[in-house]
DNA sequence: TGAATATTGTTAGATTCTTCACAAATAAGA
DNA sequence: TCTTATTTGTGAAGAATCTAACAATATTCA
């Protein structure tokens, strides 16, 4: 497999939501022109990307949805059943550790870490074992790579940590800025951020 | 103030929250060298993506840092006081309500509406009214442009009413696929997506 | 005040990403 | 089986974005 370049790899994750509801809807073949239509990305773009993974459709024919399907769940680490884990449950946390229904979609939460795991753990909504931050060293699950950083501050301490102990990727909830040392990637999930492009955005039409 | 980037404008935030944190710790003037490191890009692309809201910095100086701070947050619509509402008073819902402590940071969640409007007003955390999505149209706020998205399914007939009331731009949370009708903008956050994109990163780091 | 120093704003070139256009390949129908 | 219809995969052109380099300009210190 070639390398893929950022742009692409921000759209496969938008086919796959795409193709599981074509598939839902009862569909098995379908053509870059149509798959067009629905995710609004332009059928030779589509194409490219695709040809990045493989030979992936059939010439005057298509691709096969269900197959696209379990590619790209593969390509998506579906398969790699990616142990993760999330620090801060705080009430976006255990808004994540809910949502946890997405069962196996990119991983799974192992467990979770906090300042005061005691209360943690009596919530019923908490369906992961909650430790205490300055555990995190002993209680790391084995091969976890990637963890949830839902905490309101102090951030960069725990990044810090975290490469310590081999995380690579974070998924940071994080409103505070920290530096991500050397080696680490990281993904920003920020509401606030991403209101305000929009409001910027939207204003800039009103003008 | 011309035309300005897609990739441009994805990063002003960025830059605010920056700024907004060196302001805490005191600093008063900051230079583009001293920001890149503290955001990651690189200092000509700062310098460029400044000199498009105007002439913001002083040669020989720098930039002063508060008064980049109240051009960007009047350039992001911090003083739009915009409204806006939400749709659907799930869990996701509610800890975005609840998180509505972010004080017009970019406008202010006026009302929401849920399918069990009695049960949602009953609870403790959420701080607006809470009203049928029957009454989207007579409990739309006058001058309301932006919806925030946060129900699980039937998102396709919400986003077309939405559309004919007036709604210019949708904060997407739901991982359901829909068309957006023609003049909206859309922005996803979707965790899993997110986490997916992180997990094939972080595969193909380990290759 | 004037020279030396520092830092912006911007031009031009490099890089990355997108899309046009068409050859290659398959499917479907005669 | 052969021809016609399609639709993919991709080379090359085009567009968007980033960045190196430097001229312009402000600041600072003698």
């Amino acid at each position: 497999m070639g390398e893929i370049s950022k742009a692409t790899l921000k759209r496969y994750p938008v086919y796959l939501k795409a193709l599981r509801k074509l598939s839902e809807e009862g569909k098995k073949k379908i053509m870059s022109a149509e798959l067009s239509e629905y995710v609004d990305i332009k059928p030779t773009t589509i194409r490219r990307d695709f040809s990045l993974i493989g030979q992936l459709g059939k010439q005057g024919y298509g691709y096969d949805v269900d197959e696209l399907i379990s590619i790209f769940a593969r390509e998506l680490g579906e398969d790699y059943d990616e142990k993760m884990i999330l620090i801060g449950v705080g009430r976006l946390g255990t808004a994540i550790l809910n949502y946890n229904n997405w069962n196996h979609v990119a991983g799974e939460i192992v467990c979770a870490f906090d300042l005061i795991p005691e209360k943690r753990n009596k919530e019923p909504k908490v369906n992961v074992p909650v430790y205490h931050i300055s555990q995190l060293k002993e209680k790391m699950p084995k091969g976890c790579e990637i963890a949830i950083l839902c905490i309101p501050s102090g951030a960069q301490q725990i990044v810090n940590e975290l490469h310590d102990l081999g995380i690579k990727g974070i998924v940071n909830f994080t409103r505070e800025h920290f530096v991500l040392p050397e080696g680490m990637i990281k993904r920003d999930v920020d509401v606030v951020s991403t209101i305000q492009e929009l409001v910027f955005e939207v204003n800039s039409m009103n003008r």
